[in-house]
DNA sequence: GCATATTTGTCCGTATGTATA
DNA sequence: CTATACATACGGACAAATATG
């Protein structure tokens, strides 16, 4: 079963400036495009992004959109059906799983003893926190998962290392699919921005082996929850 | 300043079947091809692919060709310079460091106490080390390096995990390049061999925890010998 | 089950913009 | 600064596979 989307309203962007400022090129923008999408939820897993419709859509040529879609693969957000085209990635319990060992793996090795928890370094944490906050408070939920995956990607960076900056930036896209499978992603995003705060404190005083088990409480509460939610 | 090679010598496969055993698509047929000259060392760091030049030696379309030049950008082989076109990885010590603390993140996770080290699931590691020792004793020096290699993806499996197999097989690609920078590369890997069958033993009787920390002091020395050739 | 229409996979030619000698 | 080489992007073509009636 695949889900079908109107296209023309989804995509109404790229249509500007091109020549003016073309800093990145087409193919980036077009990806950043459908990558945004796909991540909002607009276009859910299963949808059929089909080439004709999106390319003419969006104003580009099939080649640069196939350049698009084969980049967007290699993030794991669409899967290639040979001679069936691309469509939005869905994920199983499995991935789930295999999702959250790596987080439980990555995320708690961040928190090192001996990398100085400046008020410096930290303070990506605490932007990401009073961000959900505030829009939490305000009623946007989508903002909210949005702040909450801010927040963890702040976490790895602690790490100091770009490759794992850049594992962790392609885990959490993947993660955004898993969470569409849940009722109301505002709502379960909201119920850990307590626990991330408390995280943050106890980092702030230094207890850093206290943070790490309790991301690692985090971490296993959330993976539980989203199970049960499929 | 950038490496030029003589594309037409290099490139001497491909012009097979095509149409009859086309089981692969040609985009991954190709960046194998490409993959292989990179770990080979036929294409050093710096050599500029030029889409006609290797396009028409390989007898694909440009297209094609800029496909599978994404796929390589993704594994970290290549990169692409906006408007100058792909170029083989040169990496540093900043990503020999980098490399090496992912690698003591997950060579050592992937040996759990509790996963039964069943003769079956040891296999593969013996089955590595006992190539290399071959290869070794026949003077293959190349084909040391890459049993080394399958010998440390067959640790990352253990883990079983579907993703941490897929960061661990980007990972030793682009240490690959790195290994191009030590004077002999199979001398180097020989050094390891004796070690790897050490670790593999204790896995056997059931020692994880000693086996974790040779693995650790296995890492740390090669990455302070690499780094010592930089 | 069959015939037709649609869509993808692959390739080519070309025009334009960009970087380098 | 000019010229050259090259990457980017487009549109069109055709075979093969798939979906539709």
């Amino acid at each position: 079963m695949t889900v079908e989307v109107e296209t023309p309203a989804v995509f109404a962007t790229l249509a500007q400036d091109r020549s003016l400022l073309a800093r990145s090129s087409t193919v980036e923008r077009v990806a950043e495009i459908l990558r945004e999408r796909i991540i909002e939820g607009v276009l859910p897993p299963d949808t059929r992004l089909a080439e004709d419709a999106i390319g003419s859509a969006l104003g580009v040529s099939r080649n640069t959109l196939r350049e698009a879609f084969r980049q967007l693969s290699h993030e794991g957000l669409v899967v290639h059906k040979h001679n069936r085209g691309v469509f939005v990635r869905r994920l199983f319990a499995d991935d789930v799983i295999d999702l959250y060992r790596l987080r439980r793996l990555i995320e708690p090795a961040a928190l090192t003893e001996d990398a100085q928890m400046s008020e410096e370094r930290l303070h990506p944490l605490r932007a990401a926190i009073t961000a959900g906050e505030q829009a939490a408070s305000e009623g946007r939920g989508g903002d909210v998962g949005t702040a909450n995956m801010r927040f963890h990607q702040a976490i790895a960076a602690l790490a100091d290392s770009p490759r794992i900056d850049l594992l962790m930036r392609r885990l959490l896209a993947e993660l955004r699919l898993v969470f569409h499978a849940v009722e109301h992603p505002g709502a379960f995003h909201e119920s850990y921005l307590h626990r991330n705060r408390e995280i943050l404190t106890m980092l702030e005083r230094g207890a850093t082996r206290e943070a790490r088990q309790a991301l690692l409480n985090y971490l296993s509460d959330a993976e539980q929850r989203l199970l049960a939610a499929y």
